[in-house]
DNA sequence: GAAAATAAGATTGTCAGACAATGCTGTCAA
DNA sequence: TTGACAGCATTGTCTGACAATCTTATTTTC
């Protein structure tokens, strides 16, 4: 890779503590607007209080939890309007970032793409959702890295962190996966061609794509 | 107003040392970089070491200071490329704010915008930077009330805090005031006007001046 | 004398336990 | 039905402690 990230943040109890309770909430042990209570998340996690609320601090920043003082953590509630602005915005910056890294990524970028595309075509033969997930991950790491811009990056991240039971309940809909390689196929094809106008309208097609997605997906599932 | 937001959340200790870090950090009593005791803290702000941890996290989660394990927190510094990132995305979202809100503002919205830029000129002339900022943050928050996004609003409100410094500075060169009370003056013109694609510009542009007038007024006294 | 090893001190990570302030729930009276 | 009140659950905050880690100064080694 042209610039492996060789930095690693010391595994304190409180980083383990949060990445645990947000596989916990991504995997869906706690329900949307769940009250969660101090003292059981620590004996759960066997941690002590300070150090959780600490945690509890990181997710409520990465909004995947609400802290209202004097009552407590609860499991963030999306709306779909919410969502929707979500969407938006990460269409927004995603089809910047699309724009951006056609004119910058070289070809062993390109590569690494072309690569976690087919990765994600095998998993969505092997009706493999974890594999999915992954292959898209190291696509976008790829793109984004070669967009040159950590604070889009940064915020796209988070964007997409709270949209993630979306996702991943969108991407169960029939036909969803194989639209979505496709869609997938053409950004890349357009960056391949250095094209960046192009770019940016297969990103934010893709982005849009999926929105619609979640929308059939989630009606009537999510709060009002 | 149209919609005043009347909850109020309760003042925790841990948020108002959070706000006078803020402060200290915006009105320069800690220089980027510099790094933070939490004993010292401790003692300044007179409360416990547990909350002033939860308190640096929060500012963390704003980038306002770096807090890696096992070497305490320090002051943000911001280098030159990241600021300039940042502006980038500003425009980008502030650009696609004001879009949002030419269709949307409406009249007493429109009129509360042209009294805080009136208002602006005033502290223009008295030279009163805190009037300035006053005036400023009034006529945007009403813009993003009427852009229809919370998600928006507060990306950029976070982005906004992170170049902070950055922007009083700019403020202070000569005649960027007058500069940007025109560029102001055009935006709202064009949301009066219910020009979309017009605001955008506008919006842009002024980012893009402000932008401009940073990297003038910090040449050389930012990091590399 | 410069580099490496060591020891001392400072600072952070984490815990346990405590108590007051606040929120919630259900009872009772007006 | 509403309002006041008591009782319990939970959070906000503090204190004090100790091990793990970082930093710095000192000593050793080549």
């Amino acid at each position: 890779m042209a610039s492996m990230d060789l930095k690693v943040v010391p595994k304190t109890v409180l980083h383990l503590a949060a990445e645990n309770l947000r596989q916990a909430i991504f995997s869906g042990v706690f329900q949307p607007g769940e009250r969660l209570v101090e003292a059981d998340l620590c004996r759960r996690l066997d941690i002590s209080r300070a150090s959780l609320r600490e945690a509890l601090r990181m997710l409520a920043a990465e909004k995947l939890i609400t802290l209202v003082p004097n009552r407590g953590p609860s499991v963030a509630a999306i709306s779909w309007a919410e969502a929707e602005q979500i969407y938006d915005v990460r269409a927004l910056l995603e089809g910047e970032a699309a724009f951006r890294a056609a004119t910058r990524l070289d070809a062993e970028a390109l590569c690494a793409m072309r690569s976690a595309l087919a990765e994600f075509g095998r998993a969505v033969v092997r009706r493999d959702p974890a594999g999915r997930l992954a292959a898209t991950t190291r696509f976008y790491d790829e793109m984004l890295g070669g967009c040159d811009s950590s604070v889009i990056a940064e915020m796209l991240q988070g964007l997409v962190a709270r949209i993630t039971c979306l996702r991943a309940r969108s991407m169960q809909r029939p036909g969803r996966a194989r639209e979505s390689a496709a869609e997938l196929r053409r950004l890349l094809a357009r960056l391949e061609a250095r094209d960046a106008p192009g770019a940016r309208a297969a990103a934010i097609d893709h982005v849009r794509s999926a929105c619609a997605a979640a929308r059939a997906a989630s009606t009537g599932v999510l709060a009002a």
